[in-house]
DNA sequence: AATAATTGACTGACGGTCGGTCAAGTAAAG
DNA sequence: CTTTACTTGACCGACCGTCAGTCAATTATT
């Protein structure tokens, strides 16, 4: 027996090795041979360690997410500072921040092409990254009801939250909408005092 | 002087002529050749009327989604024996409804192509949407308000409203989601009791 | 010797281009 | 009024460049 690879760790690597060149070309931008150049290995490999293109950047574009996770549970497990309002704020402002421009951007391209091709591993994928981030809406959450910010069943509101969330980042994109705006007419209509779209 | 065609008139012509194969095959599923093939012109000639693949199908879809506008509306008014609730519910499931799943389709396909290419015309004609979109809302509300099924502060709600049900279209695409049932939870929640995601 | 791993030349498909043809219109000449 | 020469824009499809994905050949490991 020769040496045998692990195959999911090669995946990492490799996805690693050209997380930049995705951020600063998109997804449209980058060929399969670039890929290979960037990670130093030859084109035909790639298709050893991942089945199609789209898989190669998903497996990027999840690094991105688990940096983004990171992030965001830094800010909520080791800042008692902050009320759960704005940690909620915090969460869904983040990938709309000056910070996550590039990674906005590529996130953006993912919804365009799983839009017209929603093949079972894309959606699959995409229910991947949702639950991360339910996870950690419902600590907030969570937090929120135990000191009283929150009603009990906020925490039902979860699927609401993110569809709302979703379609901001749609209309981002392609509307003319201010995201930070927007998000607190949310929040205070969450938090009771609705005056949601009072200075709009 | 050799004929001067109506080149708007012509972009029409063209779109029309091959609704039926995006609308069967998507847009990533259909090349040039086929659409140049089904509106019986050159390929050439194609390019002399849209810039790229991308302009045909968004020539297709504004034609698509002028129609759904007025369907909309049409509906609405045609059912006044609703209550305010109920026509909010029918509003917000027409688009995922099994008679307008064509329709559902082909703005999927607008979104795709906004998302990673946001024209002016693009995001001209998303916003258009939109005002439709809160246009119709808005009549809805109204009358709830009037009735006292809802609150005065509901009409402050309207762009929430919309963030939400353009997430839910990228999730029923993308995702693994039962509009009818997200819906009906989203409205319970707006009309008071607030039992979202009871049973989910 | 056997098997795993790697590779880059190759292929087929597709979006977009370009040189050229043609029908319709204009105008000068007869 | 015809005829002939000329102009123009619509139309075309062969061709080009690009690129995702394949595969036969090669190298490395045990």
């Amino acid at each position: 027996m020769a040496i045998i690879v692990d195959k999911e760790e090669k995946r990492r690597l490799i996805a690693l090795s050209c997380k930049g060149l995705l951020l600063e070309n998109g997804i449209k931008n980058i060929t399969v041979a670039q890929i290979a150049k960037a990670a130093n290995i030859g084109k035909g490999t790639i298709y050893e360690y991942f089945a199609n293109k789209d898989e190669i950047v998903f497996e990027i574009i999840m690094l991105f997410v688990e940096q983004i996770q990171d992030d965001l549970l830094i800010a909520i497990n080791n800042n008692n500072t902050l009320s759960c309002r704005e940690k909620m704020e915090y969460f869904m402002m983040l990938v709309f921040s000056e910070a996550y421009k590039k990674e906005f951007s590529i996130y953006k391209e993912f919804l365009s092409i799983a839009l017209c091709s929603a093949t079972p591993d894309t959606v699959a994928f995409r229910v991947n990254c949702h639950n991360s981030f339910e996870v950690i809406l419902e600590t907030i959450i969570n937090q929120g009801i135990e000191n009283d910010e929150l009603h009990q069943n906020a925490i039902a509101m979860i699927p609401m939250i993110r569809y709302f969330h979703t379609g901001l980042i749609v209309d981002v994109s392609i509307g003319r909408v201010n995201a930070h705006m927007e998000i607190g007419s949310f929040i205070n209509s969450i938090f009771g005092n609705i005056i949601y779209g009072e200075n709009r």
